[in-house]
DNA sequence: CCTACCGATCGGTAGG
DNA sequence: CCTACCGATCGGTAGG
């Protein structure tokens, strides 16, 4: 026992090294997420954690990547089958805001903890979540678009505004539920997306 | 020379390390904010530098101090003197966005990355930041409020949705500017602050 | 505010 | 994927 494994159990516990690690990146950030310590909750030798990657920066990018898979099997492809624009909009706004409500991770939303981390620093892990984030506003504009051409938003709707207050408004739910123990984040949240989307709030709550 | 300096000299030196370890930890976050690092690039020894403070956690806790200083008196003092309500808070978002624009330091604005570093921690830093986020976001629900009873708002209008609103627009500006290089990062957070006060946005830019 | 030092932990490697 | 190990750096202290 112990010694080398087979290719699937490899990657079983590559799998399971990356789980944790978003979950302790959640709470700690990338940068915070040390080998070691890892290596001790996963009761694994550090060479065998980071055997898996080869580095620190790698088993960070490949954090990053299964964070950004989670949060589109959970934002987006629940609401994928919608017809596009408007529709589909009010749709990722909901199921943005259960994720953010309800998040995966321990430590809220990693994306948007990760974008507030490495915003200043260089390197790949903050290109790397420039793309992720770009791509994902991109869709969000793309989705802005369709609703314009289809009369559902104002013609002198700008989709890059919309797509950065919406993503703002989101990532602002992480600090306000854990820094702030504010109950209704989430609530907040999806109100004002839907203020920005033109929809009528319902009165109170 | 190197020896104990006067009350005087201890002063300089202490605010010469704060402004430093905010310029640091406003890129790097403040867990990155190391000793040793803060001493080379001072010129001085690690002694020095966690001498004038007793514990990294006390120097952590003195740069946040300073950096919301800073920030009450970029972004608050110079609208202080405004009639109260939707004047003054129009004008916060003015003061506000320009400083998203053209920060303090160099890793953007420091209470924003530090809201999104501590979120999911516990200790005497993510008390004392809550602390400093919940004192902002009074001042700016009382506007709120002063702007309903003065009929310059609508009278369902919430307080709470409203300052949350505002801070989470004022922080994705964050980054927006410096992950994905977007100059319209600042315009775009203040169109989106006006427009959830109910202030039309000029056409175009 | 300095020198000199402490134990602990960091990322990472050699070799099996 | 483990043991055993590397140099560098961490936060912090003693003592002047």
């Amino acid at each position: 026992m112990a010694g080398r494994r087979s290719a699937a159990e490899a990657r079983d516990t590559r799998a399971k090294i990356l789980r944790r690690a978003a979950d302790v990146a959640s709470a700690d950030g990338l940068e915070g997420l040390t080998i070691g310590r890892l290596a001790s909750e996963l009761d694994m030798s550090k060479a065998g954690v980071i055997g898996q990657f080869g580095s620190k920066e790698e088993l960070q990018l490949a954090t990053l990547a299964l964070a950004a898979e989670i949060f589109r099997g959970r934002v987006w492809e629940p609401v994928e089958h919608l017809p596009a624009g408007l529709p589909r909009l009010l749709a990722v706004c909901e199921s943005w805001t259960r994720y953010a409500k309800k998040p995966p991770f321990p430590g809220g939303c990693f994306i948007a903890a990760a974008s507030f981390e490495f915003d200043g620093r260089s390197g790949r892990v903050h290109d790397e979540l420039a793309k992720v984030v770009k791509r994902w506003r991109k869709t969000l504009a793309a989705e802005v678009e369709t609703a314009v051409r289809a009369g559902e938003l104002g013609a002198d709707t700008d989709p890059d505004q919309v797509a950065f207050s919406l993503e703002a408004l989101a990532a602002g739910a992480n600090p306000a539920r854990q820094l702030h123990g504010d109950t209704s984040a989430a609530s907040w949240s999806l109100r004002a997306m839907h203020a920005v989307l033109g929809v009528p709030a319902p009165k109170a709550a």
